[in-house]
DNA sequence: TGATTTTTTGAATGTTTTTGAAAGAAAAGG
DNA sequence: CCTTTTCTTTCAAAAACATTCAAAAAATCA
């Protein structure tokens, strides 16, 4: 990993988050503390961060109010900041899971040059990580027109043959009593052998899934975690989750 | 190697990731370190990159790629014509094998409707299919960045699985002696695999690829069905081989 | 064609930069 | 207060660097 790489991802982390943890990027860029510091150190003089105790904050944020326009793509952001923070997670050197769907799709360009291999399910993933110049894996089976991705006994053995150090999956609902669903019964079976196969398994959800329920089942809430903005604005059954975490 | 297809080649990698590496470089182009050194060090005095420690990172982000949209446009129509005679073969209930590829991807708007099953290596291609509601499989493996296609034991072994009506192929070289070859040895294997599999296999061609020859061989001429258009302006060489077909 | 020049290439050299680890100082938190 | 974490400084190893030189390839000229 070059000196230019992982000052850019360094700063990329910093426009979604405003400070970043120098132990977070240790694992991310799998760099030594002495480099991660030296690369926050020059960075700060060339005015680019500002550094404090345990990592370094971001300076001036260039916009500040969110317009009516702005909370219209408010869905979409938060999207955009889950994936930042998914990706931000994978540590150099991983093997990663990554489902089909528009939500785990964001994280592909935060994944360039990042030295991490990625299977995925997703016909549409797989071209963008191919564009992306990432190593990637698309697992065979019967594409559903719907959604792009492949499901099926053949990708489900083909799972069952691999192991991930993450997976990262989108959801469509979440309910403290029904668990995490989705309306396809045969792409729940093959999230589950996913998040079998993984070490661990994260799950994107942006606040508009919780409380819902789809049609099939594919994990209990406590055995992935789950990963979504604005908890604090969700109900507070969730707070008693330690698995649900905040960007 | 020559020099400037190193630099063509250094520039277009610049041109799908922020920074490359110098040791990438070395393998991808199997130059030595001296020699790449020299192409950064031009490269960046005629201002078309910007030399850092451990390789070089691109300067602005160059917008158009046109030679991958100019290649689709440009035997467009002889391409269009192959693949109307490729679809009219295929009778009801079949199950074909698609390869990767533009020129196969013609035939996909032709087979909707038409209750035939199939099973393609291209990603691009399995997508399409599914816009077009089609029952359609991919094959797993690792993709192919350039074309983004699946290749490896995965692929491989997941073809020896299955059988097919008819396997319709593209080809980068048509010889009378070296017989038809491609340019990366992976995809050569799949390609063979996929006619051993297959009932009858046809390769779609037009008049630009006979006579050329590239890196690896999956086939000689009479083991395939051969379709091109303006087979009477070819060498007359081709006229003895009754396996190809005039559309 | 053959000889000569020019260009390109890869290896060898020594120098500079980058890196990770260690040790002690400073800060944070009980 | 003490303990833990984080920070700075220092140092040696590793990686990357520029430079030089001779061999190989290509181009030029006779």
């Amino acid at each position: 990993m070059l000196t230019e790489e992982r000052q850019r991802f360094i700063l990329e982390q910093l426009e979604q988050t405003p400070v970043v943890k120098l132990k977070d990027l240790m694992t991310a860029l799998g760099a030594s503390e002495s480099t991660i510091r030296r690369d926050l150190g020059e960075l700060e003089d060339a005015g680019k961060l500002r550094r404090i105790h345990g990592g370094a904050e971001r300076l001036a944020k260039t916009q500040s109010e969110p317009s009516v326009q702005e909370k219209a793509t408010q869905h979409l952001m938060a999207k955009a900041q889950i994936a930042k923070a998914a990706a931000a997670m994978v540590p150099a050197h991983a093997c990663i899971f990554l489902d089909a769907g528009t939500t785990t799709a964001q994280m592909i360009p935060l994944l360039t040059g990042r030295d991490v291999t990625v299977v995925t399910t997703g016909v549409d993933n797989a071209s963008a990580l191919a564009d992306a110049n990432i190593e990637a894996y698309i697992l065979g089976g019967k594409i559903k027109s719907a959604t792009k991705a492949t499901v099926g006994a053949e990708t489900v053995s083909g799972l069952q043959k691999r192991h991930f150090d993450y997976a990262f999956l989108g959801t469509n609902g979440i309910h403290p009593k029904f668990g995490l669903t989705t309306p396809d019964a045969e792409e729940a079976v093959v999230k589950t052998t996913a998040i079998n196969q993984s070490h661990t398994a994260v799950v994107l959800a942006d606040a508009s899934k919780f409380g819902e329920v789809s049609n099939a089942l594919f994990a209990k809430i406590n055995q992935v975690v789950i990963i979504t903005p604005e908890l604090s604005q969700l109900s507070p059954i969730y707070a008693d989750y330690p698995n649900i975490q905040e960007v």
